[in-house]
DNA sequence: GGCGTTGTTGGGGA
DNA sequence: TTCCCCAACAACGC
């Protein structure tokens, strides 16, 4: 489950190999991820992508065609691997990193550069590729709320987005369009550190965790990128690694072992139509 | 073979 | 109008 911090790491890496490339043939094997038109990336053949950005769990090329820009959403089980040097032939590439065949029956775009090959893998198929204009890119930008590790995360538009809301915590967390970037893995951490239920009604929350909430959210973030991300089913980051970040997670994921802070048993619930784990000593 | 899994969308209800 | 909840989507593992 790519979140802000497993797209983040993919972008820094991707950034660095395939910017200033030109890109030589794009081979969409699933149309239905890049809008149903196996041709509709076609007019980046023969470009560059200048740049990446990235809002919340979206991935913005700019490239070197007017006005042309390439969304990239992994959803839930998207990858984008980036293997250099060698020209795909047909036969594809082996990584080292966990014997990972490329292309496998995942590989459902492959972007063929002169210093390599990009290839976007999903074995759920939710993710795509879409090319926009800058017109609907601004559009786009404005569906996203305020972001981790950015200036417009300050705890001032925090303390707003809880204002006159009726939802749970996790839920509002989880609502991109109030804050960009968080998913079920992070929320559940957050809570966690801030001793709040994922289920407490927002209006009940007090100040003061609403300030642990807003610090533990920048350090989770933080955290979670310098571990480059966590992978719990098929997250790799662009060299086909996993993220080193599970080992650091406190609850999600540990449903009948012992809280690492208090011993007692870490419980799941449903929150927000998602499984959601906690501690019920250290969470109130 | 049915269920659980999650990010996002949009339909319906309040 | 706006907010909130939840089904639907898709495919895989258990």
């Amino acid at each position: 489950m790519p979140e802000l911090p497993e797209v983040e790491t993919v972008r820094r890496q991707l950034a660095k190999v395939v910017c200033g490339n030109k890109i030589t043939n794009i081979i969409v094997k699933l149309p239905r991820l890049v809008g149903g038109d196996s041709n509709a990336l076609k007019k980046l053949i023969g470009a560059k992508f200048t740049r990446i950005d990235r809002i919340g769990k979206l991935l913005i090329f700019y490239t070197s065609v007017t006005d042309t820009y390439l969304l990239v959403h992994l959803k839930m089980t998207g990858q984008l691997i980036f293997v250099s040097g060698t020209k795909f032939s047909g036969g594809g590439h082996t990584l080292s990193e966990g014997d990972l065949m490329l292309p496998n029956k995942h590989s459902h775009i492959i972007i063929e550069m002169t210093n390599g090959v990009l290839y976007f893998n999903d074995q759920r198929t939710f993710g795509y590729m879409k090319l926009v204009n800058g017109k609907e890119l601004k559009e786009i930008k404005l569906n996203y709320g305020i972001e981790p590790l950015t200036p417009t995360f300050t705890w001032k538009n925090f303390q707003n987005i809880f204002m006159g809301r009726k939802t749970t915590i996790k839920a509002l967390l989880l609502n991109q369009k109030l804050v960009s970037g968080l998913g079920n893995i992070y929320v559940d951490e957050i809570c966690f550190l801030s001793g709040v239920m994922p289920d407490r009604k927002v209006e009940e929350i007090t100040l003061i965790e609403m300030k642990k909430l807003f610090k533990n959210t920048e350090k989770v973030m933080k955290t979670a990128i310098e571990n480059k991300g966590t992978t719990f089913y098929s997250f790799t980051n662009a060299d086909g690694e996993k993220g080193n970040h599970k080992d650091s997670l406190y609850v999600f994921g540990r449903e009948g072992e012992k809280c690492f802070k208090c011993k007692q048993e870490i419980k799941k619930i449903r929150t927000a139509g998602r499984g959601t784990h906690f501690c019920s000593k250290c969470q109130v």
